[in-house]
Parts: C-alpha cells; structure tokens; sequence
DNA sequence: TCTCAAATAAGAATTATTATTAATTAAATG
DNA sequence: CATTTAATTAATAATAATTCTTATTTGAGA
C-alpha cells in the first residue's frame, strides 16, 4: 500500500508533477498516517526526516496532490482540513472521543446505494460521487478479547 | 416550515434559551435560506431588517443553536462552515458548479442503510449517525419543460 | 556541468472565527 | 409598571488556519 519513493516518482512523472525531496517526503508522510492527518500533523510528521521543509510548502503540495487526484480533503466540524491518501470509494468513520477519521471499506454497501441511486435518480441533480460518513466511537476490541 | 415570531420564542423558552431580538431574526433567517448559508450569508441577510447586529453575535447565536438542537454545522471542501436549520436525518446534495447545499428527502434510502448497517455492525465501531452526502450538478429541469 | 523555469523557505498578509469588555436588554420581582 | 440583575450584545481586538510574496534554491533537460 505504501509506496517506495521509485514509485511515487514515477507516479509523479506520470502525472507532470515534478519530482522534489519535498514533495515525495510529504507524500510518503501522507500515505503513512492510518487517520488523516491535518496539514500541520504532516508538518510536524516530516521534521525528523526532513527538518528544512516549510509549512506553506506542505500546504501547497498537499493542494497539488488534491489537484492532480492523488489525494482528498477530509472536512469535519472542526476549524482544520485533513487529507487522505486514498482516492478510490470508501466509507469514513468519524470517531467522536478521538477525533480520528478512519476508512472503512463496504463495497457492498457502497454497490447497494448506487444501485438503487441509478435505478431512482435524483430529479433536477445530476449526481457524480457519494460520500457516506458514519459517526460514533471506537470500541476498544482488546476489552472482550481477553475476558 | 418557517416558523412565526411566537413559535419561535416557545421554542426558544423550552430550550432555555433567552429570547432577543438578534436571536429570533438569526434563527428565522437561517430557516428562510434554502440553501445552508454561512454565518457571513445570515449577516448580510439581515442587514435590512436588523442593521444592529453584529457578525460576532450572529456567530454565536449559530453556535448556540447548534449546541440546542436547532441547527446543525455543515461543511465543504472550501474554507466557510455553513448551517442547516432542519436537524432530522436527511441527505445533502452539495452542487460543484453553484456551491449550493439542498436537503434530500429519501427515506427509503436511508432506511436500506441502517437496515444493512444495523444487521451487519461495523467491527471495533459503535456508530450513531449516518450520513450521506451526494455531489454533482444541478439540472435545470425547466429547459426540457419547454421543448 | 550548465541553464532556467519551477519550487521552496521565510515570513507577511489574509480570512474565518473566537475572545474581551463595556454598555444594553430581557425577564423576574415587587 | 418600574426596578433589579444576570445574560446578551456591539465593537473591536485577538487568534489560528491558510494563502501570498519574494528572494533564493533546486531539479531536469540540453
């Protein structure tokens, strides 16, 4: 899932983005948060690896990334945008305690809503995406594993 | 739909709210919208009828229906969070061209969500809100009416 | 290696939102 | 109905996320 820097290299390539220490480094940072992390959280994420990095240059590359497809913004009733390295379908879970947006992925259900969206249609709204958005709480598995 | 002066001030009083004057034309603008205005769009909204009041009290007043139950946030990929003065379930469908946000009712949608996802559960999540966004373009339906 | 357009760092500027505080107002009480 | 008082508001300062500016640096191709 995550990808050597050859790879995003060339996925820059392949995409006119022209490849620097920067951009792949917040790319690669990007890939590797689980919950979708605000442009700050790469900020800091990236100060071991690449302390030099400024927090305009990950603002604007992350937009890049949005531009090009290679990345989505992630919008929550909280002041700050997140970002997620997966742009193919798939359901966010909102955990309300942690704050942690998760990917939950459904297909089922995501085929069972379009379905009956294509079939029904929407009068006067041409749709294009759905989002489905579930929220609620991380139950903590490892509780009922040990009793 | 749009509720009067006096259903407004019950409301208010059943919630324990204070009824004043910025208070009940703030709500009954952000009702009159149909579109989920900003708190900017309700500032300038109200200028004609209540030039007195001020972009910070229109601020809080939104936060404070929100936190009663009367309204709820909404967001966007762009940087302005908007308010919604229905709170029962309800879909969004979020226009790329006109930024407009419009409420869609479905019912039975919604119903075969939380039917599958009530039978099924989401593992390591106790979920309790749904929501649905759909995003795409408005169509304009009277441009066929006339051919 | 050299060239040069494109990208970056640093920090200033902007914009949405929140906090502060003195003045005003709504509601309760007499 | 007038008075009291705590809550609310207007005005504006402060804050925080994001964007802009510009001089410097860098990557990719020749």
């Amino acid at each position: 899932m995550i990808a050597t820097l050859t790879e995003i290299k060339s996925q820059f390539k392949e995409l006119g983005i022209k490849s620097t220490i920067p951009r792949t480094v917040i790319y690669q940072s990007l890939m590797k948060f689980e919950h979708h992390p605000s442009a700050e959280e790469i900020y800091l994420g990236i100060q071991k690896k690449y302390a030099g990095v400024s927090l305009a240059t990950v603002y604007k590359t992350l937009d890049l990334l949005v531009q090009k497809g290679l990345a989505h913004k992630v919008v929550t009733d909280e002041d700050k945008v997140r970002y997620d390295a997966r742009t193919d379908q798939h359901i966010h879970l909102y955990c309300n305690k942690t704050k942690k947006i998760m990917d939950y992925e459904d297909p089922t259900l995501e085929q069972i809503i379009m379905d009956y969206l294509n079939k029904k249609g929407i009068p006067g709204f041409n749709f294009s995406q759905i989002q489905v958005n579930i929220k609620g709480e991380i139950s903590n598995k490892k509780i009922n594993r040990k009793l």
